[in-house]
DNA sequence: GTCTATACGCCGATAGAC
DNA sequence: GTCTATCGGCGTATAGAC
């Protein structure tokens, strides 16, 4: 997938290919369920020893791929909250985000969405705790701040507004939804912010 | 967990002490951090080989494990539908069920709602295909012929309003959020049941 | 049905030539 | 940096006594 090299802004040098060769499986098969040898061939090696020289063991590859796509969010969040003011301008650019990267670069929200990261990489954090996510939590208590967004547990806020999202998204990568998520993006933002907006007629 | 043994209604003799012992490792470190030697001592066996006159080979148990909690979930749902009328009451009783399954058998619902079936099951039917969730899409098929429920896919209807659930029971089970299951209910089920209901004032 | 002992294979990892 | 060859270990599974 040429769309997920950009994404994550790798470089088409050998470690590179070897991270994007092994996030694709990590995605498709799991983590356990992909050897070394399944990771070189993917990456056009003819051995698994071959991947030495770039990283010392499964788990650092692991950790790289995982590292890599929180850098590139990270830098994404970023560039959301600078260009937008208010709390559901920057929610609506991230909720963009993700539905684009579902369609575009799928392994990495399959990556994000459902591999359960804490089970082959125990010492990373989890998801919440590294910093897009933060950002986004951040988001959140500005909102609420602000007024935009209901006085509720910025937390149980996050699950309600991303539990739609992701499960969406999840539904659409696992084909549980047949359309791509561009289709079903306007209507699922409408409502996961209507959740949690403060102005919302809901509540 | 004694609780989980009476919900999933397992009797006490070897074979379901076994599957209470897996079905609480693989919901705390998953299905491939878990040897049988591990499940044979947490069954107060002292070698895996006591495992095989009971299984043939580890899917198996696995395999046991998912179909157990999925025939209990499967009475527990029939008995709700035949207890309530409408639609809005049989998902606020399958909301109560799951709910109360977080904080009384929480590896049940560790189980299904963070473990990958699929990658270690890959003969099994994924979740939404299983009899008890067929049927839960079946109830939102109703409330929306009833006009209970706004007329959208069923699918998405379903999404919306477990990606709601599921997301904060998940939350509860990892610890991100701190108070039990039971003090979120009134206010999830509120949430994400306005979310789907066509005479919520949100749409 | 539970144990001891053992076989077997796969996979992660290393040594060393080129 | 990539290869061939090989090691070591863990985890699944089996044989067979009791």
């Amino acid at each position: 997938m040429e769309q997920e090299k950009e994404i994550i802004q790798i470089k088409s040098d050998a470690p590179d290919e070897i991270l994007l060769a092994a996030l694709k499986l990590f995605a498709q098969k799991g983590y356990f369920n992909t050897s070394l040898t399944d990771i070189a061939n993917a990456a056009h090696l003819t051995t698994l020893a071959s991947l030495y020289p770039h990283f010392p063991n499964k788990q650092a590859i692991a950790s790289r791929v995982y590292e890599n796509i929180l850098d590139s969010l990270n830098i994404s969040v970023d560039d959301i909250r600078r260009r937008n003011q208010k709390s559901s301008e920057q929610l609506h650019g991230i909720v963009d985000l993700l539905f684009k990267l579902t369609d575009d670069a799928p392994y990495i929200m399959q990556f994000l969405l459902t591999a359960n990261i804490n089970e082959f990489l125990p010492t990373q954090k989890p998801l919440l705790e590294t910093p897009p996510f933060s950002k986004i939590i951040k988001i959140i208590q500005s909102g609420i701040k602000a007024g935009e967004i209901r006085n509720i547990d910025p937390l149980l806020a996050y699950g309600y507004f991303f539990g739609i999202i992701n499960t969406t998204l999840g539904m659409v990568l696992s084909g549980s939804l047949d359309k791509n998520a561009n289709a079903y993006q306007s209507q699922t933002w409408l409502i996961a912010w209507n959740v949690i907006a403060k102005k919302s007629p809901c509540f």
